[in-house]
DNA sequence: CTGTTAGCGCATTCAC
DNA sequence: GTGAATGCGCTAACAG
């Protein structure tokens, strides 16, 4: 139980030493299978410590080896949204293999949180840091402040600094869902996307526009919007769209939010709209409204960017800023997603 | 960037005090706040900290000081599990203003992988723990080997341990679920679960069981499954009930996965039927089945959990177990959860 | 108010 | 093959 009787001091290599009557040293050579002590004293020693329940300090190691600290940042806005969530256990998975755990900061998407969430896994010693910048400005996460903490950017180009990134292929991807609702004879084609602001917002829009253009079709500034809202503005762009005395036979939306728009506008109107949007949608197979989605896997994401922190390290640190971009494709009626992996629940 | 030129030895607090001439415990008092500094010599350091960029160390303090090392460790299965992943957000925001960050630690289901991170937690020097277990033997949550270690076990009773814990509400809300079929009319209520090995299977069957009592009706096994597989599974299992010669008027799912499953059975089907469901589903605004949900914060697990880690702190270690019980709502047609509040994606 | 001594738990470096 | 000294960065405890 977590409640102990007395003060209960953790037990420590000395505590282990001093029983078996060896230094310390002998002790430590023993549990990181290092060379320089006999195969006979190790098992001794790996012995007491099974007996004793003892656990090294790895806040002690790290400090005193100059080490790692097997412990790599996570920085992104909020775990409820299922990209970061599933970015995360990517992470997590490959950090795993080099014996690291990830700390969580949520910034909120809140620049200044941002910054702070930043110095603060710095204190900690992190070895890296995945970051899903919030802002436009990454000065913050470049320089000397630093020292030496390789960074590598998530969903986001690195601007103002150099560094590793992933991406995904938010134009490739957007305009693949174009090409097709193309290929299907659609001509007229609603777009809603995010402020061109946002690297999303402008990747997806391009994708959409040289689409279009490599069709030939005139881009209409009536069909498109490009707004930062919730799905219920999405949803009130959308039914604007759909009774324009011209209005689109198709509608392509660049985000989860604005795909659950238009497929209420939809939906509640029973226009007879295609549908094709960026980002999987659970349950989509359910819904009466047929859908293209363009789907990839978040914790690839994580995965890359985890092998770009660990390459980073044994790379000259100088060594040219890498990118990798994760592949998306284009998914019809798309097939329920299993969310809820384990049973209890 | 983080490719630096030289090795760019990090900055310690004895860069800070030789460059002003003080001692490293002026730099360390100023720092901290601590009183026994004149504000003019506070003044100096903090400035000097600030030109050269300096950072403590967290590691090196929380080891000399013994002190807290302002971790604390999250053990799941997954966190792609949106339950898991609010919950974490609940956790850390808690912990947050306690100066402490979050550490995930996944393990997938997988009762031997739990073991190890919890081990590995505690070599990290965690302050506590929550863990949402896996298994029914949780004799590796307590005991010596956590050394005063505070353990909070989540959305399970602890077993074989004593422990504090947060549970949700599943006998409740499953009741309320059933009562409120039952004042809609129903009698033959269908009951898709989760085996009564695990604690939400057999509590929220005894929601069922108990409503169905409580209104003189008797339990008829026919009606009755409990089982751990996918909703492919439910729905197979939902579309046999629903074909009985007396078939169930409505159903009672125990969680997510049958409530998909029974979903698309009754859609596919188009049976006349109720649903109600315990935990929220997103779009549900969107289906065409009406459907009731238990609904509850999952956040407000992570929230309460944190409270206990840090009530038994201040408390004797000896106190004894608490345990909190976060309240479900009943919803009618649920209006859509706003997954995804940040506008990146 | 400030500095000195000592040491947290462990590992590097060098003796032996 | 093993042990002693030394110090990682920082801070209690006590000195001045």
């Amino acid at each position: 139980m977590s409640a102990q009787q007395g003060p209960e001091q953790a037990v420590t290599m000395r505590d282990v030493a001093e029983r078996l009557g060896v230094s310390t040293m002998t002790v430590s050579r023993a549990l990181r299978g290092r060379p320089g002590i006999g195969e006979e004293t190790r098992q001794r020693v790996l012995a007491e410590v099974a007996a004793l329940g003892y656990r090294p300090n790895k806040q002690a190691r790290s400090l005193r080896s100059g080490g790692p600290s097997e412990l790599v940042g996570l920085v992104v806005t909020n775990l409820a949204n299922p990209f970061y969530a599933r970015l995360a256990i990517g992470l997590e998975e490959v950090c795993l293999r080099q014996g690291a755990r990830v700390v969580l900061g949520s910034t909120g998407g809140d620049q200044a949180v941002e910054r702070e969430v930043v110095a603060d896994l710095l204190e900690r010693g992190v070895d890296g840091l995945v970051v899903v910048p919030s802002g436009h400005d990454h000065s913050h996460l470049g320089g000397e402040q630093l020292r030496d903490t390789p960074v590598v950017l998530a969903a986001g180009p690195p601007m103002g600094i150099e560094a590793d990134c992933v991406l995904v292929d938010d134009f490739g991807g957007t305009r693949a869902a174009c090409r097709q609702l193309i290929a299907r004879g659609h001509r007229r084609i609603g777009f809603l996307g995010l402020p061109p602001s946002l690297w999303t917002g402008s990747e997806r829009f391009r994708g959409y526009a040289v689409a279009l253009e490599e069709a030939g079709i005139a881009l209409d500034e009536r069909y498109v919007s490009r707004h930062r809202g919730d799905s219920a503005l999405a949803e009130e762009t959308a039914r604007a769209m759909l009774v324009l005395p011209d209005p689109p036979t198709a509608l392509l939306t660049a985000n989860n939010r604005n795909t659950v728009g238009a497929l209420r506008a939809v939906r509640a109107g029973g226009y007879p709209v295609a549908l094709a949007g960026f980002d999987d949608i659970e349950l989509a197979d359910m819904l009466d409204v047929p859908l293209t989605v363009v789907s990839y896997d978040p914790a690839e994401v994580g995965r890359a960017a985890a092998a770009l922190l660990y390459e980073r390290r044994e790379a000259a640190a100088a060594a040219q800023p890498r990118r990798v971009i994760v592949a998306t494709t284009l998914v019809d009626h798309p097939r329920p997603r299993q969310v809820r992996d384990d049973s209890s629940f």
